[in-house]
DNA sequence: CTGGTGACCGCTT
DNA sequence: AAAGCGGCCACCA
């Protein structure tokens, strides 16, 4: 059986650190399609399991905080993420710092 | 059942 | 250089 995208994304979001912050673009790239970015923003909309999958710590490409996260304030998650050790530029983070890169890295190897 | 959209990214013109 | 558009998946009406 094939896993489908959202569970690839699901998995994906899942293993990101505590402290750390992803790419719609990276996590789409590591589920196995760039392509899939949109498939990254739907999926963790309908985020089935919050308490697993950290949704607030997946950013743009930019580093910046989709105002649509308001899943409870916008500055929710930016509240988490400084709970996390995440230092925000405004809505902003220094993906330069923070970017995920744990995997990233393994795609380098 | 079909059409359209969406928390995006990258390329093309 | 900038702007616009397409593309993949799944859900909603």
């Amino acid at each position: 059986m094939n896993k489908s995208a959202f569970e690839l994304i699901y998995d994906v979001v899942k293993e990101i650190p505590k402290g750390k912050v992803a790419t719609y673009g990276q996590v789409a790239a590591l589920a196995g399609n760039k392509n899939w970015s949109r498939v990254v923003g739907y999926a963790l909309h309908a985020n089935p399991d919050p308490e697993h999958i950290p949704c607030h710590r997946v950013v743009n490409r930019l580093g910046e905080v989709s105002s649509a996260f308001a899943f409870g304030g916008e500055n929710r998650q930016i509240a988490l993420l400084e709970g996390e050790g995440v230092k925000l530029e405004g809505n902003r983070v220094d993906l330069e710092k923070y970017r995920w890169n744990a995997v990233t890295m393994e795609m380098m190897e």
